[in-house]
RNA sequence: GCGCCCGUAGCUCAACCGGAUAGAGCAUCCGCCUUCUAAGCGGACGGUUGCAGGUUCGAGUCCUGCCGGGCGCGCCA
């Protein structure tokens, strides 16, 4: 670590060994108080209680040892006994100049890279994508690209919910409706031996075609009628089920009409998660693990975990200290079929064998946390994992204005799409009232246009803690004014339209000297960078890291504003054009790592 | 009933192993564009951190109880 607060703990910690107290509580933080200070250490009222003594004795008896310090300014002792540290100008200019020259920014990477696994998105085929799914998507994204940064061997999986009863619901819907398909898929299922790949009988049957005239709107149309029928018409939800069984032993004929639905729903998905900039490594499904559950259950029944329980096959995960009994894992249903929870015991066999990872994130809805549990504690059971190599990562789910979970005008679930074009439409308008945009083409426009969107709806997200759920205020954060992901985009291209004003008149960018008080601000704001990516790390909270951006994006606009840059003498010229192209790749890196982008003009 | 989470300014949210005067944005009010993008900058106003106890030199943060809200609790996923 080099970044100031560690280089001054370590000072402060040496000065605490130095007269007796133990080095660690002379940790640094950031100054509670800016007008007295830069950083500060609280150690001596924590040493005062182990040693005894009066702890503002202890804090001068610790400031004299860092008197001689060159980087210092000044060390003043306040208040019941905090250090007060003020560094000097020359100081301040180093870290700058290092920052400066680091195409991280100042950001350092983790000791020893882990191999971690991402599990987020969670779509469903035939289920369009609702605001639940924004989630899920934004903050797994973001650790995603985080734990990437820091030196991780990452791997975002879409856990693709492709698989189970909704598909037994959707084959019979389509079969219903469309009397060729129905025609073809009863063909291929008389065919003597369930295989897995049927595209050998589909490559040159020109029957096959009419699987093609399947689209995603007839599945979005269909699913939500056979989900209401399957609830009311017994009959119906047996055909349903049987049709799911049969699936699951790939009876050739509603396997090849599944791996329609799959396809057409996997390239529409990443079309749109694309859009948003959310990337996949993986886009393994439910179905990919299928052909692991008969073994695994063997397996768990041979290692004894496996008890019988009202005609259903449990693992009882209860422990001792429990606050309340936890329901068991259900592994196979007295009907004998495989249930949620096994297809996640199934997937965390898959993945230890196919990437052995050190840890998994499961970054999902909050109210799955007992899910979870359970099926973790069934994982370590099974060694499918060490113990906390499997953490969930709960957020909470986003409320309209009423405070209810979000709900179109109508009271219906908003499709995430209908939501993304919304908030595109206000960017368009905003864009138009403030006159921006007119001397760009058509396509650019839309560009900047789908940027803005999409700054508007991660920032307005991930500024939040993710454990807590948080209002959805289309109006309020269309109005693209204040602590929003327009306005780091704005701090960004602002910089660059000024560095392109520099580049045109030739000036160049030179060593930093710094002097204002908010250039001081700015250089202590860059040099937060690597704490905040740190505490974002540790905490899985991509709050932190948003919080950094606005305060860079905010020091920056504050320097802007009090300080003139291509009006200035050539070596102050020199320092600030420098300070305004780290604050801009520490601001895009950061932005990054959000999940946003930034245009090159607004 | 049991369990988990939450309660902070009019609204939406922060707050670094417990630390000084609890911070931002929005809203309201007052200033700043003939000079680098005003989607900006400066300033003002706004708090018994749900209530009551406890631990501590020090509590929004830890403990106990209560009030209020959300969510979960084996054969859906």
């Amino acid at each position: 670590m080099s970044d100031l607060k560690s280089v001054l703990g370590e000072a402060v910690e040496a000065a605490f060994a130095a007269i007796g107290a133990p080095p660690e509580l002379g940790r640094v933080t950031p100054s509670d108080r800016p007008d007295l200070a830069d950083f500060q250490s609280n150690g001596a009222l924590a040493a005062a209680k182990r040693l005894g003594k009066n702890p503002r004795e202890i804090a001068t008896a610790v400031a004299a040892q860092l008197a001689g310090d060159p980087r210092l300014a000044s060390v003043e002792i306040a208040g019941p006994g905090f250090i007060n540290l003020k560094l000097g100008d020359a100081a301040l200019s180093d870290r700058s100049n290092v920052i400066a020259a680091d195409p991280r920014a100042g950001a350092e990477t983790v000791a020893h890279a882990r191999k971690v696994i991402v599990d987020y998105g969670g779509p469903n085929v035939a289920k369009p994508m609702h605001v639940g799914h924004l989630r899920a998507s934004i903050i797994g994204e973001s650790i995603k690209r985080l734990y990437r940064f820091r030196g991780d061997e990452v791997i975002g999986d879409a856990h693709f919910g492709d698989w189970g009863y909704q598909m037994g619901l959707l084959i019979g819907a389509v079969m219903d409706e469309n009397p060729e398909i129905r025609a073809f898929v009863e063909v291929l299922n008389e065919l003597p031996e369930p295989l897995g790949d049927t595209e050998f009988f589909l490559a040159d049957d020109p029957r096959a075609t009419v699987f093609d005239t399947v689209s995603l709107a007839d599945l979005d149309r269909l699913y939500p009628e056979a989900a209401a029928k399957g609830k009311s018409d017994t009959d119906y939800r047996d055909r349903a089920r049987k049709i799911t069984a049969a699936l699951q032993t790939k009876q050739p004929g509603y396997y090849a009409l599944w791996q329609r639905f799959r396809d057409v729903t996997r390239v529409a998905l990443e079309r749109d998660f694309h859009a948003l900039g959310v990337d996949f490594d993986w886009w393994k499904g439910e179905s990919d693990v299928e052909h692991l559950i008969t073994p695994m259950v063997a397996e768990l029944d041979a290692k004894g975990l496996l008890v019988d329980d009202q005609g259903a096959r449990i693992i009882r995960v209860a422990k001792e200290g429990d606050k309340r009994e936890l329901p068991p894992l259900l592994v196979v249903s007295s009907e004998g079929s495989a249930m949620y929870g096994t297809t996640d015991l199934a997937t965390i066999l898959d993945r230890k064998q196919a990437f052995g990872p050190d840890l998994v994130i499961y970054c999902v809805d909050q109210r799955q946390a007992d899910h979870f549990e359970i099926v973790f504690r069934a994982a370590y059971q099974a060694g499918y994992a060490a113990e906390g190599q499997l953490e969930h990562i709960g957020f909470g789910t986003m409320n309209g204005t009423d405070g209810k979970p979000f709900k179109t005008r109508e009271g219906g679930v908003l499709k995430l799409n209908d939501m993304i074009e919304m908030t595109r439409t206000k960017a368009r308008e905003r864009l138009h009232e403030a006159g921006l945009g007119e001397d760009l083409t058509p396509g650019e426009f839309e560009d900047i246009a789908g940027k803005v969107a999409v700054a508007a709806l991660k920032f307005a997200d991930l500024q939040n803690f993710r454990g807590t759920s948080y209002v959805f205020d289309l109006d309020r954060f269309t109005s693209f004014e204040g602590k929003t992901g327009p306005y780091l985009l704005y701090q960004a291209v602002r910089v660059k339209s000024l560095l392109r004003r520099a580049s045109d008149e030739g000036a160049q960018a030179g060593p930093v000297t710094v002097s204002e008080p908010a250039e001081r601000d700015l250089v202590l704001t860059l040099d937060a960078f690597d704490a905040a990516l740190t505490e974002a790390y540790d905490k899985k909270a991509p709050n932190a890291l948003a919080e950094h951006a606005y305060r860079l994006s905010q020091a920056f606009s504050k320097f802007y504003a009090a300080c003139p840059i291509m009006q200035s003498e050539p070596a102050t010229k020199a320092s600030r054009l420098t300070l305004a192209a780290t604050t801009l790749r520490q601001l895009e890196l950061a932005l990054d790592l959000l999940g946003i982008s930034t245009p090159e003009r607004m």
